[in-house]
DNA sequence: GCCAAAATGTACCACGCGGTTCATTCCTTT
DNA sequence: AAAGGAATGAACCGCGTGGTACATTTTGGC
């Protein structure tokens, strides 16, 4: 018997691999719920099948923890962005779909945007020094990149589109829904914020890219 | 001798309004720089001219100092709003007016916008029970009402616009710029945060508000 | 089966930090 | 001028929290 693999194998007492996911998920929602120096490492340690020992066994130091769910928080996100598949489509069309991608995706990962909104106000120091956070974002605008290239190559997009810039505005809009939600509706309400709210702010959003992404003359016809 | 006001009268020893204000100024900055459980009252004491005990005496405790912070954050950055003047504008420059200037404005106090992320890290607590800052806010987005009314009165904006998702969307891009330029340039560089980069997207973003706001023949002929 | 290294449990510690106690000085009121 | 409250100073304290020492068990290699 050892129909099962390597990782499985081990169900019994000792389990490297496990312990350490097993503390990394909990430190992530800690930390995404908390921010570092609110973070607890007597809260994790509790919360998990392991101990506080482990912890400083496995990652050194609170510091240590922190970052390796950073990365975490980063791994889990870029890997549902791969599914996307734009090439097929028109570039006005995979320019909408992208945005409206991207605008879900960041609110189905809050603990992500959480704990990138904590990088921030830590000057992105963490994050600067994670070599496994840079090689992830490499190829964060490769898409976009391709889209803006096909739609120009097509006449439809203005020439001198930066992706960078286009990316941006993409990412300002996703971003901000989910970080300053709790702050926006304490102020303006809740409305905006419930199902009907969201898919007008999304194609509102929509429609702001193309506008800037598309010759003054072109937009598309058939808006679903 | 009594020509001078109480506030500047007492220059010698005991001034305990001057003694808040220099509390509350190194504790704004304290705050926005390391977060509430990142702060160090004993580091806020260090830096001005009295003593821990004050603090505890004017404040009561670290989180009534952290409140009273993010409300000074407020009372000045709202200040700072009410010297635009666009009533004498046509609807459209007014809107592209009020859009670049909060762009500006957010970006010339990101103290400001550091505690409004802590803020929402925090899930807005502090500010839901900060009545002094729900009094501010109420009037935050009446100019954009204003100049919504007068649009469509015009004939020149959409009907069925929404003030409240139009502020989000100028909020959204003014606010990512100054909240998320260390993870942004950490990643993607510097280059849309220098002076070129930032008018490009500023004006990127008023034109994308615009192309929201307005009926779709309708787009402002002198482009600045 | 035996040994060394990896993995884990238990108990503990040092100290940073939020908060306080007690005493003293300032300044207004009458 | 005396009183009494407001304002301030200096030293102190308890404990929450990050981190560790030491002992013990598990596991893979030979």
């Amino acid at each position: 018997m050892r129909s099962t693999t390597d990782a499985e194998r081990r169900g019994w007492t000792q389990n490297p691999e496990a312990v350490q996911q097993d503390i990394l998920t909990v430190a992530l929602a800690e930390f995404a719920e908390n921010g570092f120096s609110g973070a607890r490492v007597d809260t994790i340690a509790s919360r998990t099948q392991t101990s506080k020992r482990m912890i400083y066994y496995y990652f050194g130091d609170k510091l240590g923890l922190y970052t390796r769910a950073l990365e975490a928080a980063y791994l889990r996100v870029r890997q549902g962005e791969t599914q996307l598949e734009l090439d097929h489509l028109a570039p006005q069309e995979a320019l909408a779909r992208l945005v409206a991608f991207t605008f879900d995706h960041h609110r189905a990962n809050p603990d992500f945007i959480r704990m990138v909104m904590i990088e921030n106000i830590h000057k992105a120091r963490h994050l600067a020094e994670s070599q496994v956070i840079r090689d992830l974002n490499e190829a964060a605008i490769d898409k976009l990149t391709e889209i803006c290239r096909r739609g120009q190559d097509a006449g439809v997009f203005r020439e001198g589109l930066d992706p960078a810039a286009l990316h941006w505005q993409i990412s300002a809009a996703s971003f901000f829904n989910v970080s300053n939600r709790p702050t926006f509706s304490a102020i303006f309400g809740n409305a905006l914020f419930e199902d009907d709210g969201q898919e007008a702010i999304r194609r509102q959003t929509v429609d702001a890219i193309l506008a800037i992404a598309c010759k003054p003359g072109v937009r598309d016809p058939e808006n679903e």
